[in-house]
RNA sequence: GCCCACGUAGCUCAGUCGGUAGAGCAUUUGCAUGGUAAGCAAAAGGUCACCAGUUCAAUUCUGGUCGUGGGCUCCA
């Protein structure tokens, strides 16, 4: 006897159904075109097959590719690979294939390595299964019986997972032959799944350990119709065309040396220009912001990095000592401990706290060979580093001030987009008491919550010594990047025994904070590269400026202007080349210079200049005032 | 460090099933004096990453080293 119930849907209109009826046919009533774009559904909010027979009044919800789906669709995909994979190499066994940010991927042990070329074959088998238009079915088991299932199909991962999961029931989603161990919910068919690209391989450890066997992982990307997937891998060339490796060689900015050493960067002049810009502003705002600004040397005595700890929990990423008179020397991987040096060179009141001390410090850590990586991942860099030392009163003031400075400073170079995140004690070998780390947790937590931004909980994230905020900004290829970084130390100050004389005439520990906001200069301005692509802002641009002279009548024109906006504090560049106008004007916008500016009778006659901006195709003619005008404009919006 | 791929002129890349190599751009030199995305021509430029081995002969095959790329682990 069939009963009707009411399900209710996200704009809490109801609808009728029939008991058990299936969550796909509802939908069906809401409207034919949501049934067709409908991938899974939530039933009370928990994701679901569309098979999923409602057998109550509920909540209903489709879940479709854009709202929500994309992460089961692409973990669909990665099952359809698995079974591809399986059809062309019938040795293989699975471990784990999730949805991850921008596609799916498949960890795969497998006993020959996959060549690049096998990624077709893939792909074809892939969409031979499409064709077959294999339904997808969920199936519930009890988890001896799905261990006893993959035992016997040998499957060595499926059955280590199996055996430490700690439920009594388990599901699998099988389509056609193939079957995987499966939480879901999955598309309903494999003839969903319409446009696919396997995009690479590589090597990946079991459980992400090193201890393990490395397994080949293939990455690939899925959408439900051909235009979606067309405009993706668009992007990826578009990141591609922005990556600041090939956009540093193009611009002349730097450049690493296999005669040099790996992740040892050589910044050419333009590229020099960008970061003493950078430098030169990060040092105006530090003074403005109640920051002292200090130096210290490249290398210190063993007995400072013995006292500082580097020496007991630091030395994988610390280089061989150097021998003077005798004496061991370390290059610094951090710059805390001079910074600590010169706090204890004298006794301090509590009168005279907070201390904010600044240096553009550079140091040296060794980094494995395999995660170099352009600016990003280098193994001599410059951190923008400070260390706060505070009463324990003044902390969460400055909590405020470094993050309010921390977001203002990412802003000022264009980063709009941060997410924060919360570090907190690691489940082992950490320093401090407890109650220490849970106050400063709830100081750093109440300063986050009080600059109202978005963030979340790393949990067991935070330095052996403390824990910390991470500000992450997204770049181009909409990976996070870490530069900025607030971190308590508990550690440092004990070890070094700071104190200050307090108000009752006693010594007090003083609280420290290690932070840096652009984090190292090196990883910043690789992520800024890419961020604009080359096309720097004005106020940013190693040149800003290009001066073109249409003949040589006006190459005496085209220096005095020179002459002129140099005097001014601009960078502008002459290109009195013996090349036509084109070609010097093409070169000027490969180069991405903001301003072409060209000089040629005319302009000379009624003093005014010919303007071109970048990625404009036409040029206005202006005087030279209104010129200066406009880019101090440019400069002083930082634009 | 680990897995896979790669390393040919300053740059981007062809090529050699083993007989020491080519194109475009850039460079230099002529000619052209050009009005907003490449004027014409010529020249020069390479121990084919490095070191071993196999071979009559290696840039090409094998091994190692260094470096680069995509990842894993780690991190600013």
């Amino acid at each position: 006897m069939s009963r009707q119930i009411t399900v209710t849907l996200p704009d809490s209109s109801p609808v009728k159904a029939q008991k058990g009826e299936t969550a796909f046919s509802i939908i069906g009533k809401i409207s034919p075109d949501l049934q067709k774009a409908a991938l899974a559904a939530k039933v009370d909010g928990v994701p679901v097959d569309l098979s999923f027979p409602v057998d109550g009044d509920a909540a209903l919800q489709a879940i479709t590719f854009d709202r929500g789906g994309a992460e089961i669709f692409w973990h669909s995909a990665s099952h359809l690979m698995a079974q591809a994979v399986r059809r062309l190499f019938p040795d293989a066994k699975l471990a784990i294939g999730p949805a991850i940010e921008g596609g799916f991927y498949y960890d795969i042990d497998l006993s020959r390595a996959i060549a690049p070329e096998d990624l077709s074959r893939i792909e074809q088998m892939m969409q031979k299964i499409v064709d077959e238009d294999l339904e997808i079915r969920r199936e519930e088991l009890a988890r001896p019986d799905a261990i006893r299932l993959y035992s016997e199909a040998g499957e060595v991962y499926k059955v280590e997972m199996l055996e430490e999961m700690e439920v009594d029931t388990v599901s699998i989603y099988r389509q056609g032959e193939f079957y995987d161990l499966c939480r879901g919910p999955h598309v309903p068919r494999t003839s969903y799944l319409k446009a696919f690209k396997l995009l690479s391989t590589a090597g990946a450890y079991w459980r992400g350990s090193e201890k393990n066997k490395m397994l080949q992982r293939i990455y690939g990307i899925a959408f439900p119709d051909k235009k979606k997937l067309e405009s993706h891998i668009e992007f990826l060339e578009e990141a591609k065309h922005r990556d600041h490796r090939r956009l540093g060689k193009e611009l002349d900015l730097f450049s690493i040396h296999e005669e040099t050493g790996a992740g040892l960067v050589l910044w050419h002049p333009k590229g020099a220009r960008l970061r003493n810009i950078i430098e030169d502003f990060w040092r105006t705002e530090h003074y403005k912001n109640g920051y002292d600004l200090v130096f210290s040397p490249h290398i210190g005595k063993s007995s400072l990095w013995q006292t500082s700890g580097h020496l007991d929990f630091y030395t994988e990423n610390m280089y061989s000592p150097m021998d003077i008179d005798g004496q061991a020397y370390y290059t610094k991987p951090m710059n805390c401990p001079f910074h600590i040096m010169i706090y204890k060179n004298k006794g301090w009141s509590y009168r005279e706290l907070p201390l904010r001390w600044a240096e553009l410090g550079t140091v040296y850590r060794y980094e494995r060979s395999g995660v170099l990586h352009g600016l990003l991942r280098v193994r001599g860099f410059t951190q923008d580093d400070a260390h706060l030392f505070c009463r324990p009163d003044q902390m969460p003031d400055e909590i405020d001030r470094v993050l309010a400075f921390c977001l203002s400073m990412l802003r000022a170079f264009g980063f709009n987009n941060f997410k924060v995140y919360l570090a907190t004690r690691p489940p082992e070998g950490s320093v401090g008491e407890d109650s220490m780390w849970q106050a400063a947790i709830r100081v750093l937590e109440e300063s986050v919550k009080r600059a109202r931004i978005e963030y979340e909980v790393d949990e067991g994230g935070g330095a052996f010594y403390g824990p910390k905020i991470d500000v992450k900004i997204k770049d181009m290829l909409g990976r996070e990047w870490q530069c900025s970084t607030i971190q308590f130390d508990f550690n440092l100050p004990e070890r070094f025994d700071m104190t200050y004389i307090d108000s009752d005439g006693k010594k007090h520990r003083p609280y420290m904070i290690h932070r840096a906001l652009l984090g190292s200069l090196e990883r910043f301005i690789g992520v800024l590269i890419e961020h604009y692509g080359g096309k720097f802002p004005v106020w940013l641009a190693p040149v800003q400026l290009a001066i073109i002279n249409v003949s040589d009548d006006e190459a005496d024109a085209a220096e005095n202007l020179r002459q002129r906006l140099l005097g001014l504090g601009f960078r502008p560049e002459t290109d009195r080349r013996e090349e036509t106008m084109g070609y010097r004007v093409r070169d000027a916008i490969a180069k991405k210079i903001p301003y072409i500016c060209v000089i040629g009778k005319k302009e000379i006659s009624d003093s005014t200049v010919s303007v071109r901006k970048l990625g404009e195709n036409k040029s206005t003619s202006i005087t030279i005032d209104d010129l200066i005008r406009m880019m101090r404009d440019d400069v002083a919006e930082r634009r």
